[in-house]
RNA sequence: GGCCCCAUCGUCUAUCGGUUAGGACAUUAGGUUUUCAUCCUAAAAAGAGGGGUCCGACUCCCCUUGGGGCUACCA
């Protein structure tokens, strides 16, 4: 067997993704890639009380804003239309039913499986007693022992609800090699007979995952951790059908820094989308994730989506959890944010400026982005304390001070400041010249006494960019405006 | 409770029996600097505990402890 690798990555529709599903999304997308395999997605929706109406939707956005391309399976385009593609579907796996149906019967009729009939009621309490008796919960297989399959057939016959369950043997031991953790071995005495086929007609994840995994061609399981428990149940299934299991990896557990439990929903603020709307750059997030529980194995931390999938290697998983810390993401989001190309880091940049003014120019964005990228580390950061890039500033006078010069002094250091912007004319206004012209004038032991005011009066604030960095930007006309207003401001 | 997985600085991690236990984030102290930020330099910071095996264990084995996961007609 030596045909394209397969594998792929199932999300259920039952909320938004988090950043856990994506790190798993990754490592399905770079083994596809590093092994020069399929990434094909299926959905697995067979949970109908679970389903959440856009969460298909939004699931795809996430993973297109992250760059994991699939070449098969689901597609979903932004509008919510869903297409499929490649040979080995229906991926939806609520269009699978009579497949699903179709193995579990026949798992029957090979005396591997068998209808049950016993009520939640019962169930539950058949729990409740083995809970209290501190046995492990487990069905008795009642319904394998005192119902004969001619006896069954009927009442099936008769629309009698049931399930189906798979009959696991009571001895003997399961065993198989997990990618990241090595031999993984399981006694069977441990394992309840798990239902495959619901009284709905649909089919449990253990029985979909093998039916589908089987049927599509995957090659690895790349799944979570909380999977692991369950494995033997789907070698089970696999040596009931005759099939060859995939190989295995687990992947360790995110982490969430507070409970130090698995990530989750309830925890807010995980979800992708999140991510993205507080402004963190894809590059970063996947660049981020990939690091918690994997490593190249070199001192290097800065990888595009390519140059993983070109180191990527499932040996080089991690066995143990990694708690998600927002901080190393938040310096990764700023190297990233300072190295982007201008022009695409201001058109990320503009929504979150338009809280301002609607409309600016694209000159006056780039602008803006130049000077303040570099103090950014989300891109949301480009609209905190940055308002007098849009109206002219209202500030305490005292802030204008520079240690403890006299009103006197100050008022003449700014108009130094107007002076020396006076002799600037419009068609020179730029960076260089504003920078050399000011520390051309200002006192090399002393800059402060002429910067400090001059910034103030640019922006109002204590924090900010240089003067002549916010003069460039806000222009000749605004920043002589300004300064004169200081001087009066001082003057009264 | 039962079953399973895991265990190096606060966090992410390197080390695949012999190292001054390395790097990054965060922290602290300097430098550059009008402020903030960037950038540069430096410091502090770790092998959970106990048994083995071995000439020699962070590294291999066992136990304890701790953390996590699973235990549904959810995935």
């Amino acid at each position: 067997m030596n045909s394209k690798p397969r594998v792929r990555f199932a999300p259920s529709p039952t909320g938004y993704i988090h950043i856990g599903n994506l790190r798993t999304a990754l490592y399905v997308y770079l083994y596809a890639k590093k092994y020069n395999g399929i990434f094909y997605i299926r959905v697995e929706d067979t949970d109908q009380k679970r389903i959440v109406p856009d969460a298909l939707q939004k699931v795809f956005e996430s993973l297109d804003w992250a760059g994991l391309e699939h070449d098969e399976g689901v597609f979903v385009d932004d509008a919510g239309n869903v297409t499929e593609k490649g040979e080995y579907g229906p991926y939806i796996q609520s269009r699978r039913l009579e497949i699903y149906q179709k193995y579990a019967h026949q798992l029957v009729k090979e005396g591997k499986a068998y209808y049950c009939f016993c009520t939640p009621e019962r169930l539950d309490s058949l729990r409740a007693i083995q809970e209290q008796a501190k046995l492990a919960p487990a069905y008795d297989k009642l319904c394998l022992h005192t119902i004969s399959r001619e006896v069954a057939e009927e009442k099936v016959k008769n629309g009698e609800k049931y399930v189906i369950r798979f009959d696991v043997p009571e001895t003997g031991e399961t065993e198989f090699e997990d990618a990241v953790r090595g031999e993984m071995k399981f006694s069977n005495k441990n394992l309840d007979d798990f239902v495959l086929l619901k009284s709905d007609g649909y089919p449990t994840y253990h029985l979909a995952h093998v039916v589908d995994d089987h049927l599509m061609k995957t090659t690895v399981v790349i799944r979570g951790e909380e999977w692991l428990p369950s494995a033997p149940k789907h070698i089970l299934l696999f040596q009931a059908f005759g099939w060859d299991p995939p190989q295995y990896a687990h992947l360790s557990t995110i982490l969430n820094k507070n409970t130090k439990k698995k990530l989750s929903k309830r925890d807010g603020d995980v979800s992708v989308e999140d991510f993205r709307t507080k402004g963190y750059l894809p590059e970063a997030v996947v660049n981020f994730i990939a690091l918690l529980g994997w490593n190249p194995k070199t001192e290097r931390e800065i990888f595009s989506l390519d140059e993983l999938a070109k180191e990527f290697d499932v040996a080089k998983l991690n066995k143990s959890g990694a708690i998600f810390d927002l901080e190393k993401l938040d310096w990764m989001n700023g190297m990233y944010i300072r190295e982007k190309d201008i022009k695409e880091l201001a058109e990320l940049c503009r929504p979150y400026l338009e809280k301002y003014k609607e409309k600016f120019s694209d000159d006056y964005l780039r602008k803006i982005v130049a000077v303040e990228r570099e103090r950014m580390k989300k891109l949301s950061d480009i609209a905190e304390n940055t308002e007098f890039y849009f109206s002219a500033p209202e500030y305490d006078p005292k802030i204008l001070k520079w240690k403890n010069i006299s009103d006197g002094d100050l008022k003449k250091s700014l108009e130094k400041s107007l002076e020396i912007f006076s002799r600037i004319d419009e068609k020179n206004w730029e960076l260089e010249k504003i920078k050399s012209e000011l520390m051309a004038s200002a006192d090399p032991t002393n800059r402060g006494e002429l910067l400090w005011p001059l910034r103030v009066a640019l922006t109002g604030k204590e924090k900010s960019p240089s003067p002549w960095e916010v003069a460039w930007v806000i222009g000749r006309k605004e920043s002589l405006n300004r300064i004169k207003r200081s001087i009066e401001i001082v003057q009264s």
